[in-house]
RNA sequence: GGGGACGUAGCUCAACUGGGAGAGCGCCGGCUUUGCAAGCCGGAGGUUGUGGGUUCGAUCCCCAUCGUCUCCA
């Protein structure tokens, strides 16, 4: 059974069992900071088990894309050295939301895998919980019973809290779980190896029963809504159902490693050690993560997730080059993969020239990574004079440079040299503790993460009135505080309800006042933690109390962001009118003074295509075309064509804002739909004006605008226009006359700076005659010339030249030249390397006699340079000069 | 969020402890050649990322800022 039956049948058994099949969410969480990637089919559901979200099922099935690289489940270093951890793979899933429990969960799991898959059932092996003393949880008979019902008592095993108990995090929902593990040994003998990381007997299958809550106090209470969660490897799955010894054997993999074996020339042994077989799990494995990550919003950068993604994307790179491939090749393989996946996620169909470009772009980066780390690598090999390279040399080529450390041991192999790892190690341990020490930050969120806040309600945020409130609380340093008096510092105000809109879908939050009886409170920001708004700010004046009656007020730059965000879609909309329908949004930024927006694209617009857009945007602007918002339920929304943000998830209903339509009830004739929770104007005319003021790349294939509209056009213009008034005022011509007078303007100064060039030339003869005459009529010592003198304002090159023109004449010279400019004075000297030997030094010449001229100076043997302010002693200093020049050569 | 490195001519990079902004490639012109490649000679090209500070003097030291790279979380 291929992978994609085998996807099928597990969806189309449990659809026959009343599940609703529930898309994957993204695998890059966008705009969940708290989830590095999707890691577990539950991460769309969390709302559900947290009790804050609904759906309108209660039954579910799907398949989930996760990544496993970083955070708490990081399995990237143990890729590629067996045969069943991968960075990404696909979870499937059965769940239900307070509806059926353990007895249908058990009896269907074991229908699917030995009626309808026909898998050996003397195979198959399950655990139990076993309980814990010290949560007071009795071992979960109810389930080992269950089980009972299909399997012999000696195939049915207890388990510990760490196997067998599952939690979501610190607090919330958790529950007992019960696993279906495989036993793949020949004799059927694994039943001692369940939960003992072997490769012959791995769990396929985890149960979760989700019954309790965890309070903050770490105490249990039974839920009243009991869930099941229910999690499958598909990959491991296949991987017993086509008979394979390894996961990398199914057709998923196969696929590719064939592809791999072409380009490279290579062949896949299949061996576990082999260096080479390694390489091509890696690079198979990570191609996949790859392809999905980048196709869903995530793109190799220098922090965060995209980090882990840059990675991943070196380590392949790196295993490339064990197949001696140094040059791009992993983007050649893209196609294999969408080629094998499309029909199960289209979405990488659509995305493959975005992720082949983006690879190869970072394919190529890495190459100079490494080439730049070669040069350091040589000068660290020279100075591991006792044949082993230091540790702090290892760990900057690593830190600093991005230089592999295996990369470090393989070259110093290679010079018979050795690597000192545990310096490594130790300085790597120091930057460990540095970026722990300075985790600690004070955000507001979280230090309420195991706290219950209110639900704010927030209905009135799009209507710019005023409304009335009340304070139910404050979250300080110190957490959520729900009696007494706000403090004068920096908290965060909870109310019952709020017209605030807090920071979300890139528009940045409204700012305002909280005005009470007796004081009022500045709002800089608004943010939502949950179903909380919290208000951060600072009291202004007077007190405000818990239980105050206060009024709440946004302040008017909120039309602005309105404007802007309206502007957005028009602008999303005329994008792809020009650029073609492969524009896709990548992210955006409202905020009152601009807006920004990303998208995918191959190359940059051309001036004409932005003009185009500017004036598709205007002409819209113009026509004053009502804007319309209105909530409809997902389904009904994609039906008409709404356009959502890739990688942004969505509840069931969500709100969309249509331009174009007289009303709600013609939505289906607006020219841009668009999911958006955000605040727009009633109607086009309002945003006044739109103009693109700056085109750019931040990514490979992403690109980026900002553009303004209302006030902030109007202020921008206003700005412009008065540049241009004073260049006008200053050129002395009209407006439209700058350019021509300014291109003059750069000639004109082009030719002055020749004739100023030539005309130096005869003041530098001039200064050169000079020196001439001064060495002619100079004091001599054997055979050595000493020239003093001054130079009346010759500019301080002409001097070196001419210090520079004697040393050649005579030979044998010591020179001191002073220059006086108004009231400063300048002092050169120079010596020739014979007099040099001899202990005399331009830079002790100068040092001696400039604090006679009120100076300092220095420089080199062979010259230097002083300056002072005091002229009139110019003679004196190098009357002194001679004497020490004299002294020095006695 | 924290640490490290880098930013100099169109490109790749030098410039010793603070003291004269340079090389190679590329570009333009001339010579040589049947022509091309090559060679020889000459030339243009710089606000040393930006803004402050220290200093007689800053590419160099200090502070800030922007950008790029890199590691940790």
């Amino acid at each position: 059974m291929l992978t994609t039956e085998i996807r099928k049948s597990f969806i189309d058994f449990f659809k026959g069992k009343g599940h609703t099949f529930v898309p994957s969410s993204p695998v890059v969480p966008i705009g969940d900071e708290t989830l590095l990637f999707a890691n577990a089919g539950m991460n769309q559901f969390k709302d559900v088990f947290l009790g804050t979200g609904a759906r309108d099922y209660r039954r579910a099935a799907n398949s989930q894309k996760c990544i496993r690289a970083g955070g708490k489940h990081n399995d990237l270093e143990d890729v590629g050295t067996d045969t069943y951890h991968h960075t990404f793979f696909e979870m499937l899933g059965n769940w239900s939301f307070g509806d059926y429990f353990k007895a249908e969960a058990i009896e269907w799991a074991w229908e699917l895998l030995t009626e309808v898959w026909k898998m050996d059932p003397s195979r198959l092996h399950v655990t139990y919980f076993e309980g814990d003393k010290h949560d007071s949880l009795a071992a979960d008979a109810e389930a080992r019973d269950l089980w009972k019902r299909f399997l012999p008592d000696e195939r049915i095993h207890k388990g510990n809290k760490k196997d067998n108990f599952w939690e979501m995090g610190e607090t919330g929902p958790c529950g007992p779980c019960s696993e279906i593990h495989y036993d793949d040994t020949p004799d059927k003998s694994g039943g001692k190896f369940i939960n003992k990381d072997r490769p012959e007997v791995i769990e396929i299958w985890n149960l979760v029963f989700i019954q309790f809550n965890r309070d903050s106090a770490g105490k249990l209470t039974p839920l009243p809504a009991k869930h099941v969660d229910t999690g499958m490897g598909l990959e491991r799955v296949a991987r017993f159902l086509q008979g394979k010894k390894s996961n990398y054997d199914i057709d998923l993999f196969i696929t590719i490693i064939d592809a791999i074996a072409e380009l490279t020339g290579k062949k896949y042994k299949g061996s576990q050690d082999d260096p080479a077989d390694v390489a091509f799990r890696v690079i198979a494995d990570h191609l996949r993560t790859l392809v999905f990550a980048i196709t869903d919003g995530g793109i190799p950068s220098n922090e965060g997730r995209g980090y882990v993604l840059r990675r991943i994307l070196r380590r392949a790179a790196r295993f490339g080059r064990t197949l001696d491939m140094h040059e791009p090749f992993i983007y050649k393989l893209v196609d294999v993969v969408v080629d094998s996946m499309a029909d199960a996620f289209g979405e990488i169909k659509e995305r493959t020239e975005l992720v082949t470009t983006v690879i190869e772009a970072e394919e190529k980066s890495f190459g100079k990574t490494l080439d730049r780390g070669l040069e350091i690598f040589a000068t660290a090999a020279e100075k591991a004079a006792d044949g082993t390279i230091s540790g702090a040399d290892a760990f900057q080529l690593y830190d600093t440079y991005g230089f592999p450390l295996d990369l470090t041991q393989l070259m110093a192999r290679e010079k018979n040299l050795k690597v000192d790892t545990a310096g490594f190690d130790k300085l790597m341990d120091q930057q460990r503790e540095r970026a722990k020490a300075a985790q600690k930050t004070h955000d507001f969120a979280s230090l309420v993460t195991d706290t219950k806040l209110p639900h704010t309600d927030d209905e009135t945020k799009y209507s710019n009135e005023k409304i009335n409130a009340e304070v139910l609380g404050w979250i300080s340093n110190d957490g959520f505080h729900t009696k007494g008096t706000v403090p004068n510092e920096e908290v965060a105000l909870v109310l019952d309800k709020t017209c605030f809109y807090a920071a979300s879908g890139g528009q940045t939050s409204d700012v305002g006042k909280i005005t009470g009886p007796n004081g009022a409170f500045d709002v800089a920001s608004a943010d939502k933690i949950a179903d909380c708004v919290i208000h951060k700010g600072k009291l202004e004046q007077g007190t405000i109390n818990i239980g105050d009656k206060v009024e709440v007020t946004i302040d008017a730059a909120r039309r602005e962001s309105q404007k802007n965000h309206t502007a957005t879609h028009l602008l999303q909309w005329a994008l792809q009118q020009v650029a073609g329908s492969s524009v896709a949004q990548q992210g955006s930024l409202v905020c009152p003074e601009y807006l920004r927006f990303d998208f995918t694209s191959p190359k940059a617009l051309t001036d004409e295509q932005i003009e185009k857009i500017e004036n598709l945007v205007n002409d819209k602007i113009s026509h004053a075309i009502p804007v319309t918002s209105t909530t409809l339920p997902i389904k009904e929304a994609k039906k008409l064509g709404a356009m959502a943000l890739f990688g942004e998830k969505y509840g069931d209903t969500v709100r969309v804002i249509a331009v174009g339509a007289a009303d709600k009830k013609s939505i289906n004739e607006a020219f841009s739909k668009e999911f958006c929770g955000g605040t727009h104007v009633a109607n086009t005319s309002d945003i006044g004006s739109f103009k693109i003021i700056k085109e750019e790349a931040i990514a490979a294939g992403i690109r980026r605008i900002t553009a303004l509209t209302g006030k902030g056009l109007a202020d921008f213009y206003i700005q412009r226009s008065k540049i241009v008034e004073k260049l006008s005022w200053t050129l002395k011509v009209p407006a439209d006359g700058i350019c021509a007078r300014v291109d003059k303007l750069i000639e004109d100064n082009k030719n002055l700076a020749k004739q100023l060039k030539n005309a130096s030339k005869k003041s530098g003869t001039d200064c050169l005659s000079r020196a001439r005459q001064l060495l002619d009529n100079c004091e001599k010592i054997g055979d050595s010339s000493i020239v003093t003198g001054t130079l009346d304002s010759a500019p301080v090159d002409e001097v070196r030249s001419a210090i520079d023109m004697i040393k050649k004449k005579a030979s044998s010279a010591a020179v001191i030249f002073g220059i006086v400019d108004d009231d400063k004075v300048m002092l050169l000297a120079g010596v020739s390397d014979d007099l040099i030997a001899r202990g005399l030094k331009a830079g002790d010449i100068v040092k001696e006699i400039a604090p006679i001229v009120d100076g300092k100076g220095g420089g080199k043997p062979q010259l230097a340079q002083a300056g002072g302010k005091n002229s009139k002693d110019l003679q004196k200093a190098l009357q002194r000069g001679v004497e020490f020049i004299k002294q020095k050569l006695a």
